[in-house]
DNA sequence: CACGACATTGGACTATTGGGCGAATTTAAG
DNA sequence: CTTAAATTCGCCCAATAGTCCAATGTCGTG
């Protein structure tokens, strides 16, 4: 694995380097090079220094290269972080981390995974906490465990956004059938329609 | 640092035994000893074969116990992910999950962060940002900055479940130019309905 | 075995959606 | 001022979606 350093004019700044010895750093995303066959590379873009507008374009950029994106900033904001990940960055940490950190986020993200602080975890958590606070639970989360097993399957397919015709293939049935599941489905969880349905099911709250 | 996994028997998975050759097994918290002064511990419950009702009290007790805990289940679920997080726990896997991936989190909760998968990790980040997003922001989630003002307004009401006529009220413009609007943020968006749609502009993957 | 819940399907309709064709009006940019 | 893009909307048509009522078969419980 190759560690690419982005920003901070080029230079490697030690802490990097104690983390990766071997890492390489460049000024600008110009310079970057196509990658080799078969090579792993991390690439790390320090966006301190780097005004907002730009910023979400050069972030779209690197992670347009194809490798993973960490970045790094000199003064993490959670909003910031949501922002990064949300547009496919698989971290958000501080450009002056600590080498030990580095490289956990390395590992992190080297098997697939997703790395930001303890902090803004906590509070990923506690935001997902009001998002599915919201159904109430006494009423068996909309209704879902009531429904039936066809139902449930015909649901399913509405919440990623298939059509009638495609749930009748899919399950085998005939698309009569599917509306008439669809008809008892909207009842049970109290949505007028299939937006409604494909919103609910997914935890969003309507209008 | 003393890897204490708790449940299955008490017996210790090859994975569990490979990650930490000097794991400790426990078949119940019963069996748990308070620990020594200054040794530091990791808990690391298995909570498959447990009831629903059951496998939370259980949690808390660990978490009671004042060590870290990670919660380990053999049908990792987000809703139960998040419910274990929002408890205390650190992190939350697969009770089968690859001795370095047991490595990866024990190291990131030992440094004080949470641990959970990739997958779970993205919805954490959308829901954030549905509950963030409330300030329209330059958000760049598919070419959802390219559309124009009003097309924007009508795909916001579709995200949230209106029909063409409340849409029409609310915008003040006829059912047709609401639908004027709309083929064109289909086109614009490579969705091809207003389901689609909706789920698109709130994060949500398509099948 | 009878009864009720569930699954399936059909016919007959109604409602909603999505879009083609055409056109008037505004607004933004050069 | 001139051109391009954005916004608006009527008429009309086709495809989808959704509802009501009814019939048939399955399956588990009492």
């Amino acid at each position: 694995m190759k560690h690419i350093f982005v920003g901070h004019g080029g230079r490697l700044r030690p802490r990097w380097q104690e983390a990766f010895p071997d890492a390489q750093g460049l000024s600008s995303l110009f310079e970057l090079t196509p990658a080799r066959e078969g090579e792993k590379r991390m690439l790390w873009f320090d966006i301190s220094n780097t005004s907002a507008q730009e910023r979400m374009a050069l972030v779209n950029q690197c992670i347009a290269s194809g490798s993973p994106v960490i970045v790094m900033s000199s003064l993490p904001n959670d909003d910031e972080a949501y922002e990064m990940l949300r547009n496919g960055a698989y971290g958000y940490c501080h450009n002056v981390a600590a080498p030990s950190q580095l490289v956990e986020i390395s590992q992190v993200v080297e098997h697939g995974g997703l790395w930001v602080g303890a902090a803004v975890m906590r509070r990923l958590v506690s935001m997902a906490n009001r998002v599915s606070a919201d159904k109430p639970k006494d009423s068996n989360i909309y209704g879902l465990n009531e429904l039936t097993h066809k139902e449930l399957d015909v649901a399913k397919q509405v919440a990623v956004g298939a059509t009638n015709k495609e749930i009748a293939e899919q399950l085998h049935m005939s698309e009569r059938t599917v509306k008439a599941h669809l008809s008892s489905v909207f009842d049970k969880m109290a949505v007028r329609d299939r937006v409604q349905l494909a919103l609910t099911m997914n935890n969003v709250k309507l209008h």
